[in-house]
DNA sequence: AAAAGCCCCTGGATGC
DNA sequence: TGCATCCAGGGGCTTT
C-alpha cells in the first residue's frame, strides 16, 4: 500500500498531536516482519519528542532511542485518545497519555524496530542505502540523471528500487512516467538531460499532489482518523488497463515487471 | 556491482 | 456454496 503520499499523510495525522507525550503501555500482536529489539516494557515512561520521515519509513524519537516504524503493503496507523480493543490485525499499540498509536497490518509486511540511535546496526541496515528524498530542495536534477544513467535496468525499477529517490511505489512510479512521457519500460541509462529533468520534476509533482488528496485507497489505507484518499481516482494509467488514455484515448497497457503491475499509454510515452 | 527472483502473509476477486 | 488460482501501495535476501 503506502507509498510516499500514505507515510506522509500518515505521518502528518499525529505527529503534533503525539509530541510531548509519555509512554504508558506497549502492546505486541501478531510477529510483524520483524521484531520490536527492544522489551516493550522498557519502553515505558519515555516520551515521544517528534515523527520523522525517512522514505517510507516513520522514524519516532523518543527522549531514548528511537522507533523505526513501517507500514509494508497493507499497514496503516490509528491514532485516538480511545481505541476499540484489537482486532485480529491490530499488531501493535503504542498506549500514551495523549492517545494511542496503532498498527493495523493484515498481511504484516510491516514492521517496528527499535534503535538506540540511527547509527545503530538495524537502523543502517534499514535507512543506509536509502536515495534522495523527492520533496524538498534535497532532490537534486544532477544528481537524479547522474543515478538513472549508471543503470542499465529498465527505468521503473530504478524508481521502485529506493537507491536513487525513495518513497516512488508501484502505483506513483507509473504516474510519474506517464507525466514526463517515458515507457516504463526504457533502460535508465538511455534518459537524456531533458527527459531526466521531466522525469524529476513529475515525480515531485505526483507525490506532492497525491499528499494533497489524502494518498491513494486502494484496500487497506486510510489515515490516522480512518479516512481514505482520493488520489486514485485521478490516476492516468495505474489500475487502468484497457481503458482509454486521458489525453489520446488510446487503451492503457498492462505489463509485468520484477513481478510488479506496469502501467502505460504506447502513445503518450515513448 | 548490478540485476533478477524469491519470499514473507492475508484476503478479495474471479473462475470452474 | 465450495475450492483453486491469481493478484495486491514493499523490500530485504539470495542467487545469477
Amino acid at each position: 500500500m503506502p507509498e510516499l503520499p500514505e507515510v506522509e499523510v500518515t505521518r502528518r495525522g499525529f505527529a503534533e498531536r503525539i509530541a510531548g507525550a509519555r509512554i504508558d503501555a506497549v502492546r505486541i500482536g501478531k510477529p510483524l516482519r520483524w521484531a520490536l529489539m527492544v522489551e516493550p516494557g522498557a519502553l515505558i515512561g519515555r516520551q515521544v519528542l517528534a515523527v520523522r520521515r525517512r522514505g517510507k519509513y516513520l522514524l519516532v524519537d523518543l527522549n531514548r532511542g528511537l522507533l523505526l516504524l513501517h507500514l509494508g503493503m497493507s499497514g496503516s496507523l490509528r491514532f485516538d485518545a480511545v481505541l476499540p480493543s484489537p482486532g485480529a490485525h491490530d499488531h501493535f499499540d503504542l498506549v500514551t497519555d495523549r492517545g494511542t498509536l496503532r498498527l493495523n497490518d493484515p498481511r504484516r509486511f510491516g514492521a517496528v524496530v527499535y534503535v538506540e540511535d540511527e547509527a545503530a546496526p538495524w537502523a543502517v541496515k534499514l535507512l543506509g542505502g536509502l536515495g534522495m528524498e523527492p520533496l524538498g530542495d534535497a532532490f537534486d536534477l544532477d544528481a537524479f540523471h547522474a543515478g538513472l544513467r549508471k543503470r542499465r535496468t529498465a527505468v521503473k525499477q530504478v524508481l521502485l528500487a529506493g537507491d536513487v529517490v525513495v518513497g516512488v511505489g508501484n502505483i506513483y512510479a507509473s504516474e510519474a512516467l506517464f507525466q514526463a512521457g517515458i515507457r516504463p519500460t526504457l533502460p535508465a541509462e538511455r534518459i537524456s538531460r531533458p527527459r531526466a529533468a521531466r522525469l524529476h520534476a513529475a515525480v515531485r509533482e505526483i507525490l506532492a499532489r497525491a499528499v494533497e488528496k489524502g494518498g491513494s485507497t486502494l484496500r487497506d489505507f486510510s489515515n490516522v482518523d480512518g479516512q481514505n484518499g482520493y488520489f486514485q481516482l485521478e490516476a492516468a494509467v495505474y489500475g487502468r488497463a484497457g481503458e482509454p488514455c486521458r489525453v489520446c484515448a488510446t487503451p492503457i497497457r498492462q505489463l509485468r515487471q520484477g513481478q510488479r503491475s506496469t502501467y502505460y499509454c504506447p502513445k503518450c510515452q515513448k
